[in-house]
DNA sequence: TCATATACGGAACACTGTTCCGTTTATCAA
DNA sequence: TTGATAAACGGAACAGTGTTCCGTATATGA
């Protein structure tokens, strides 16, 4: 039901290709100018009219969603990446150290996503969908190495580090990170309290 | 250093006039539109053409501290007037109370407080400067009279009932007042762990 | 009462997101 | 290969923000 595969009528290959060349632009601009960046200022990075990036995202904050759910996508899909390339323990860890990088750059999302606009009220449950199933195959797998506690809920977890992104200021990284490092060794205590 | 009372040149009426009609006016619109209200629509429900609000509050986000700092004081000085007539223990859950509804009205400013907005930076502080003495008499007389645990820190009390506010959806003010509630019951019990 | 520093109002400006529409082009049947 | 045509393109124009400017009005103190 969300892209058109049906026979009727293919999507015009410049159409696709513009589709992603502003998605490419408009990730790149929110990452370097955050989630300010103009939408004229997108489209010429883009090389194209702002016409023709609003028959694809009929509104700015279309486009932001649209880069979001990217963004999720792709950091969750490392977690089969991970789970492929190391131990199960080891892959846990390199994940969440992932997922706490993608959440840093998230700050500028965290008010728009708070801010009523309803196209962002799929987000949080995309966001859940996407990630709590990697997290959870990742969480397993480490623990029938027997080498991680079996009694962490997947979405606390996700949350937890969340909120201990919540920092105010400068300085606030380098202490976000102490505190989820913290975490994953917590982890790899198995079962204690 | 913040409001001039050297004799030098003294404001005059109809600004003083001016600037508190303003004030008032940013209240009511920010209380029933949101913080996103029209510098337009405010000077035209104040009375006043958009250059005499301008003159007084040279960037909209100044109106938006100034109405905030208005209301933190409002809130902070309340907790005199309630231990003048409350016994001390039901002043301070009385003025709790009153604290968690105005934390409620604060939703909108949150994403603006965190925006990076420098007119936005000295607010924390000068919410923490308001707010922790006023508590902190009020938790201190409390303790006075042995009925209420003396080993809460005003601040983390402060910042407990902030968080708690945050809720993402409807039912939540009621989810957050049982909590607060909750909270308020458990300082009662003078020293349990 | 008058000179003047101060303040006022609101048109005009700059910069957003968004719409409109004449022009261009990819697609596909003949 | 060639047209016909639906689809897509670009960017000027529109609407709604915050902010500035400046000619006019007025409170103040001598």
């Amino acid at each position: 039901m969300s892209t058109e595969n049906e026979p009727d009528r293919r999507i015009r290959a410049d159409a696709q290709r513009n589709e992603d060349v502003v998605l490419a632009a408009a990730k790149e601009l929110f990452a370097t100018m955050g989630v300010d960046a103009t939408v004229r200022d997108i489209a010429a990075k883009a090389g194209v009219g702002v016409g023709t990036l609003y028959r694809r995202f009929p509104k700015r904050s279309d486009l932001v969603a649209a880069v979001f759910r990217h963004e999720v996508d792709a950091c969750a899909e490392e977690a089969a990446t991970l789970a492929a390339l190391h131990p199960a323990e080891e892959a846990l860890a390199l994940w969440l150290k992932r997922y706490t990088g993608f959440i840093a750059t998230k700050k500028g999302l965290a008010s728009a996503l708070h801010s009523g606009d309803p196209a962002y009220a799929a987000l949080p449950d995309y966001f859940r969908a996407r990630f709590e199933p990697a997290l959870e195959s990742l969480l397993s797998a480490a623990s029938a190495t027997g080498k991680v506690r079996t009694d962490v809920e997947p979405y606390d977890l996700l949350r937890a580090i969340g909120n201990l992104s919540v920092t105010s200021d400068a300085e606030g990284t380098a202490h976000t990170h102490r505190m989820v490092d913290l975490l994953i060794s917590g982890l790899r205590q198995p079962q204690a309290s």
